[in-house]
RNA sequence: GCGAGAGUGGCGGAACUGGCAGACGCGCGAGACUUAGGAUCUCGUGGGCAACCGUGGGGGUUCAAGUCCCCCCUCUCGCACCA
């Protein structure tokens, strides 16, 4: 605090550029002129251009938010100067656990937490000079949003995809209540440290799994990160293989597995079932009954961390059963091991040790057999898994009616599967990773379900009572049933279901916080609309989103359920698109100055409102912009900020004098050749970067004209009035009121962008370098037009040291680029 | 272990389809103006006295490699028994 105050000090007149005064000026200006309100426009080109809205923290924003949103505030300022109706708005996630539980210590309302913290953000972001269109504000706390959350959830109960499971959750006995994965650290609770434990508990679960198909294909459709293409692919976890029945050998029954190496078939040795398997029961001997239920309840009892630090180890107990192999009819041991899990596939698989990893480790541990099917590796030492090298041996029936031997395992894996499917011994099939998404949360602060629980039977509210809200309270504890607070709410829980006039009981769960950050995008659209979640002529007119930038933390989950819901709602006529989000880039984390993660311990944290107050919004957008590339990590540097600081006040006296008025070397002469070629490379290299999203090197020719002009004493109108208007997206203040002080008149915001004129990039003059044999040896300065044969000459002149009398062997000449002489 | 991305001066980073490595900025050095400078302006700044050497290391392709190919090392992110 101190230190700021020596900074601050009015230092700034000798400067002559007060960024204080003239922020707040132009921040009002375009508040009163409703500068950057936007609806539709038939005859403009639209541009959807939207950041990820924020969880309004109690700690305000900080400078990584700032970076993903001064590019987008950059690229929304230049689009509306190239003519496009843009929409960019901005909103609050503003459910959460953080407010919750703020209010669980202090009894203060998660309510008025989080308005106090959005008008924070808002202060903040309008400091900034954001240009949002504050009209559209929203907030996914807000009823009449809410309700349109809700209205979804009814629509994906009606289409069957929202259903009450059993599934586990994590438990705290001590605290009393269930814990989100976020609370939970090391395996304990973070508040108290205390044990968690899994139970199941009946919960809300969304069916995505039935879009898994589409949310995998229609990736196809946009222009993502490679690295959250990838990771949206692993997360839906495809993969083909078969289904295949192996009967049990002493009793009624199959147990049926999925396999991806259908091809490996004739090499399986055993079998294994997932501990929670339920056939377990059926196929354990009266020997091994004992040793099975054993091992059976100490793996229910591990946690998922548990598994994890074991995964080295596998363990598993035989059951005394056995299977019969369908294709050669060999009787196979079946175990159960917890290195099988019952959530994927079928529960249970065939083991091929000879040609997987897992099953080769745990076939060793238990000295099982390991039989080769495909030749070409030595598994003796290791699995050999490769299905495009080897060969498969082994694996022909009995009676020689079918083999599939001397194929490689991809050419075999197909014949068989086709050949288990005319037996009835198998079929083809497909598996995903992907599990149906656990959408309730035993929490206060989310989104009341619009469901009522009649006779034990969920019942869905009519449409007509939406939004149904969440009831006031003061006491925001845990009901310490596993139930969410809003179980302590009599007067709200028991009602009467309108349909029947039976007595009811409200669904106490509420949603996760994903819930409103799943369709915000398409509120924006239409803010304000009573009957529809979004109007249908202007949804087509915006979407879809051109330009998203967030976080890569979100590359998976929000992002994946967005797109579920989008498609959700296109299935049923909402949307016009197959896919919401066009154009993904995620912004890279801004460091501390140490080079190490900001956090409040280390002491690190930058904070935006003291780095504006010391040099002002416009240097701070700038030094985001010029730290480096945008997606990638990098560190904060608060000398970088007062270079960028230098630049833009070298910008402010490039036209204004000691007194704070028009310089006079600005004039109304026609540019010299040299000025209007500096011109229009610069504006070529910052329109091509601006959409390119590189803002580092855009910046850097900004300098770059700034530092010749600087040199010069007349500064032409005709060139210095377009520099403005290319600074304008990244320096908007200062560009507003160097505008004005050329006496131009309406916001430099409404301005066209300056074209560029290619016969004007090209200099009439060239550097040619000269290399003998590779290196460079000289230059040549000649005019753009000379002959290569003339260019020959002279360079062979400028060479002739390293040339001397030797024969050149070759000469290479790229065309106004470089001369080679190989010697 | 698997997948994705990245390694360039003292630092952040430039370098389009192979064609002058180090743009721009920070820092540092020298000078100018100044009572003064943490202001401003000018000049310099990869290493080496030089020939030369330099883009994580080692090979290769090429007239020419930061850029292409092979092997290896390091870092970041994600997944992690997914049959």
């Amino acid at each position: 605090m101190l230190e700021s105050s020596v900074f601050s000090a009015p230092t700034t007149m000798s400067k002559g550029y007060d960024h204080r005064t003239i922020e707040a000026k132009w921040q009002q200006y375009w508040d009163q002129h409703r500068t950057f309100r936007v609806t539709e426009d038939p005859g403009k080109p639209k541009f959807y251009c939207l950041d990820m809205f924020p969880y309004p923290s109690g700690s305000g924003l900080h400078v990584g938010h700032l970076e993903g949103y001064t590019a987008t505030d950059i690229v929304t300022r230049y689009k509306r100067m190239r003519g496009f109706n843009v929409l960019h708005p901005m909103g609050w996630d503003a459910f959460g656990l953080p407010a919750e539980q703020y209010a669980v210590k202090t009894g203060i309302h998660p309510a008025m937490t989080t308005a106090e913290n959005i008008a924070t953000f808002k202060r903040q972001m309008k400091r900034v000079g954001l240009s949002y269109d504050w009209e559209r504000e929203l907030s996914t706390t807000d009823p009449q949003y809410y309700r349109w959350t809700q209205w979804i959830f009814l629509k994906l109960f009606d289409r069957g995809l929202a259903y009450v499971a059993e599934v586990p959750v994590n438990w705290c006995p001590a605290l009393g209540t269930v814990l989100a994965n976020e609370e939970i650290v090391d395996g304990k609770s973070e508040v108290g440290g205390f044990d968690v434990i899994r139970k199941p508990m009946r919960q809300w679960v969304l069916k995505i799994t039935a879009y898994a198909d589409r949310l995998l294909e229609d990736l196809k459709l946009v222009d993502w990160p490679p690295s959250t293409l990838e990771m949206q692919k692993n997360w839906i976890g495809r993969s083909i293989g078969a289904e295949v029945d192996f009967s049990l050998a002493d009793r009624r029954g199959a147990i049926r597995v999925f396999t991806t190496r259908p091809d490996t078939l004739f090499g399986a040795t055993y079998m294994v079932l997932a501990p929670e398997h339920p056939l377990v029961d059926v196929v354990a001997s009266e020997e091994q009954k004992a040793a099975v239920q054993a091992y059976r309840e100490t793996a229910m009892k591990k946690s998922d961390l548990q598994r994890q630090e074991l995964d080295k180890e596998k363990t598993g107990v035989f059951t005394g059963g056995y299977a019969v192999n369908p294709v050669n009819h060999e009787r196979l041991p079946i175990w159960i091991a917890d290195y099988v899990l019952m959530s994927y596939g079928t529960g249970a698989i065939m083991a091929v040790p000879a040609h997987d990893e897992r099953d080769w480790a745990f076939a060793r541990q238990y000295h099982l057999t390991i039989r080769e099917v495909i030749a070409g590796g030595n598994i003796k030492e290791a699995a050999f898994t490769d299905t495009d090298r080897g060969t498969v041996v082994n694996s022909a029936t009995s009676d020689g009616s079918f083999s599939i031997n001397g194929r490689t395992p991809s050419e075999a894996i197909p014949k068989i599967t086709e050949w288990l499917e005319k037996q009835g011994k198998g079929i083809r099939a497909v598996n995903y990773k992907l599990r149906d998404w656990l959408f309730a949360r035993q929490r206060y602060w989310g989104e009341p379900f619009p469901v009522l629980w009649v006779d034990g039977e969920a019942r869905p509210l009519p449409e007509e009572q939406l939004p149904l809200v969440l009831p006031e309270t003061g006491n925001f504890k845990p009901s310490g049933t596993g139930e969410s607070p809003l179980a302590n709410l009599d007067a709200w829980l028991t009602t009467i279901d309108p349909i029947t006039g039976k007595p009811a009981r409200r669904e106490t769960n509420t949603m996760p916080q994903w819930a409103g950050s799943c369709w915000y995008y398409l509120r924006f659209i239409d803010p304000k609309n009573s009957t529809h979640l979004v109007d249908p002529i202007k949804e087509r007119y915006w979407m879809p989103v051109d330009l998203y930038i967030g976080g890569s933390e979100h590359a998976v989950l929000h992002l994946l359920y967005a797109r579920f819901w989008h498609k959700v709602l296109f299935d049923i006529g909402v949307t016009s698109t197959p896919e919401p989000f066009l154009k993904l880039v995620h912004q890279g984390i801004v460091l501390g100055e140490d080079n190490q993660k900001m956090s409040k311990s280390r002491g690190n944290v930058v904070n935006p409102d003291e780095m504006i107050d010391q040099f002002g919004a416009d240097a701070v957008r700038l030094y985001e912009m010029f730290m480096g590339p945008l997606e990638a990590m990098k560190p904060w540097s608060t000398r970088g900020v007062e270079g960028v600081t230098r630049f833009l006040e070298r910008v402010w006296r490039l036209m204004v004098d000691e007194q704070g008025r028009l310089s006079s070397v600005i004039v109304s002469t026609v540019p010299s050749l040299y000025q209007q070629r500096l011109l229009h490379h610069t504006i070529k290299k910052v329109t091509e970067d601006i959409e390119a999203l590189r803002f580092n090197t855009a910046i850097s020719q900004m300098m770059i004209f700034t530092n010749e002009m600087t040199k010069a004493h007349q500064r032409p109108r005709a060139v210095i009035e377009p520099f403005i208007l290319l600074l304008s997206p990244f320096a908007p203040h200062v560009a507003e009121e160097l505008w004005n002080l050329l006496g131009r008149q309406s916001s430099v915001s409404q301005q066209p962008w300056p074209i560029y004129d290619p016969a004007m990039t090209v200099s009439e003059r060239m550097t040619i370098p000269v290399q003998v044999n590779g290196r460079l040896r000289a230059k040549l300065e000649v005019a753009i037009d000379t002959s290569p044969d003339e260019i020959e000459r002279l360079a062979r002149a400028e060479a002739a040291e390293w040339i001397q009398d030797k024969e050149t062997k070759k000469v290479i000449y790229v065309d106004k680029k470089l001369i080679n002489f190989v010697i």
